[in-house]
RNA sequence: GGCGCUAUGGUCAAGCGGCUAAGACGUCGCCCUCUCAAGGCGAAAUCAAGGGUUCGAUUCCCUUUAGCGCUACCA
């Protein structure tokens, strides 16, 4: 039961033209339809629309497909997992489209266009001159059969074009939009089936969606102006129309369309940088869709629970990273020790600070190392930078100030101290070195801070990190002595 | 140009005729703390403009403005 049918069962399709990278934006129009159809009981068709035989590729298909994997949207009818309404590719169905195609060139509701681009370009320009809307005034419509033979003697070949009715009033009910109207006067007749003999998007679309009984068809903004074509051949083709759902654009920081200007567009490149498939649905969500409560973090099961297409919103949205990394980081923070450490390898090796091969102690240390970093980052490749001191012993002050911050006359003493106890403890963890310091800071008696910043400073060449007790453990008795003995000379302190 | 959609803080947004106009991200401040992060507490910040309708408009209508989309033998 929804609030949108009654009682029937919702079919919603996915259907990406694969010609390039897999937008994100194409991820939040799958993610609704998904969520509909798990939260109805319905079921979701992915049909591939490669009609577009210039830009369409086998890559970008299969890109599409393990990306929405990989965020875990399945689906039930379609390409690789067929169904009863195939095929799921449009270039397999063009005896199908041919069918329908003959139906309304024998009804008259369609025909044939022998223009060439040129013609169709001269009008356009001499319309545009007059000051007029640019489009097509129809100049094939009732061509003689001598025009025709004559047409066809100098080899043009045809496009099909939809013989639009003038004085229509057409209405797109639309589930986010409310009721939309359009005047039929203002489409001009469109080319249904390009010279080639493949069927336009406009055109396919209507018959695919109806022979696969979609009841919903929700899809993105961009579209909307599109529909009442649609809504024609529907009716042309005596096919029930759909419910429609047009979602808004997702928009750039500069409240333009999302392009490489604005960093990662495609999932794909969100996917190598490390983020987690909870983590971009459930930003994806919130772009567009607000729940009825205050949560904002949302898993898939919770989606699919909270969703409804009543709280979409219609105002476009601006992707804002800074959101995408807190829900992200949420994420991080939860993967058990193991996740997190799989999802740090390949940004480990590709930094340089493991091959993968490792085994025994080094990968255990390597685990240790990286699991410091797991309440710090928003994802996965931001984990080198994060642990880059345990791998490099050469360090600079990163400042002044920092090396100023080992000429205190206390210095000396502390590091003396520890470096003499140091190598006595037993047992080299967390609580072992906080023993140490809480004891050097008795023997000096000296506030924590002058403790423990010369100690970091010395050990990493910067005020800032990760806690102390934890990185010296990590790196430990050896190297530690050796790291502070080599800044402490740096800065000129005699021990 | 025509047609269409949209308009609440910097961003995501709740709101569906009467509210001190939620909440979140980000920003700033305080607490915690060796530092950073996390966490806790708090602050600043919004109804695009102008007309109506109404006892009363963020909310309904109109106009303007702005953004976006469509207007392809792309999808």
């Amino acid at each position: 039961m929804c609030c949108c049918c009654n009682n029937e069962e919702v079919r919603v399709r996915f259907a990406p033209s694969p010609t390039g990278p897999f937008h994100i934006g194409g991820a939040r129009s799958a993610l609704f339809n998904w969520l509909l159809a798990r939260k109805t009981g319905g079921k979701l068709i992915l049909r591939i629309e490669d009609t577009d035989r210039e830009r369409s590729t086998p890559e970008s298909e299969e890109n599409i497909k393990a990306a929405l994997k990989w965020l875990g949207m399945d689906w039930d009818e379609g390409v690789d997992v067929g169904g009863p309404n195939g095929p799921y590719h449009q270039m397999e169905r063009l005896d199908i489209y041919k069918k329908y195609t003959d139906q309304l060139l024998a009804e008259g509701k369609a025909y044939y266009c022998y223009c060439t681009d040129e013609e169709l370009e001269e009008e356009r320009q001499s319309l545009i001159k007059a000051g007029k809307m640019p489009r097509y005034m129809g100049k094939c419509r009732n061509l003689t059969e001598e025009q025709i033979a004559q047409f066809k003697a100098e080899g043009r070949k045809p496009t099909v074009r939809f013989r639009v009715p003038a004085d229509k009033q057409i209405l797109v009910r639309d589930m986010v939009r409310g009721d939309v109207v359009f005047d039929s006067n203002n489409i001009g007749d469109f080319v249904i089936v390009k010279s080639d003999g493949i069927p336009t998007y406009n055109y396919a679309v209507v018959i695919d969606d109806a022979l696969m009984h979609i009841t919903h068809v929700i899809r993105a903004e961009e579209h909307l102006s599109n529909t009442p074509r649609q809504c024609l051949i529907y009716d042309a083709l005596g096919f029930k129309q759909p419910t429609f759902g047009h979602i808004s654009l997702i928009l750039g920081k500069d409240h333009t369309k999302m392009s490489k200007r604005h960093g990662a567009t495609s999932v794909d490149q969100y996917r190598q940088l490390g983020y987690l498939p909870a983590g971009i649905n459930n930003f994806l969500a919130l772009l567009g869709w607000a729940p009825n409560s205050e949560q904002e973090i949302f898993s898939m099961e919770e989606l699919v629970q909270e969703f409804s297409m009543d709280r979409v919103a219609k105002n476009p949205a601006v992707f804002d990273i800074d959101k995408l990394n807190w829900i992200n980081q949420h994420y991080m923070r939860q993967l058990d020790a193991e996740a997190f450490f799989e999802a740090a390898k390949p940004h480990m090796i590709a930094a340089g600070y493991m091959t993968g091969a490792e085994e025994g102690e080094k990968l255990a240390w390597l685990k240790r190392v990286v699991a410091t970093a797991q309440e710090h980052v928003s994802y996965a490749a931001q984990i080198p930078a994060c642990v880059e001191m345990y791998f490099n012993d050469e360090f600079d002050f990163e400042n002044e100030e920092a090396e100023a911050v080992l000429k205190a006359e206390t210095v000396p003493t502390v590091i003396n101290m520890l470096l003499e106890e140091l190598p006595k403890v037993e047992n080299l963890d967390n609580a072992a070195v906080k023993a140490l310091f809480k004891q050097i800071q008795k023997g000096t008696k000296l506030k924590g801070k002058d403790v423990f910043m010369p100690i970091r400073v010395a050990l990493t060449g910067n005020q800032h990190g990760p806690e102390l007790a934890a990185m010296v453990p990590l790196l430990g008795v050896e190297r530690t002595a050796k790291r502070i003995k080599a800044s402490l000379a740096k800065a000129g302190v005699e021990l």
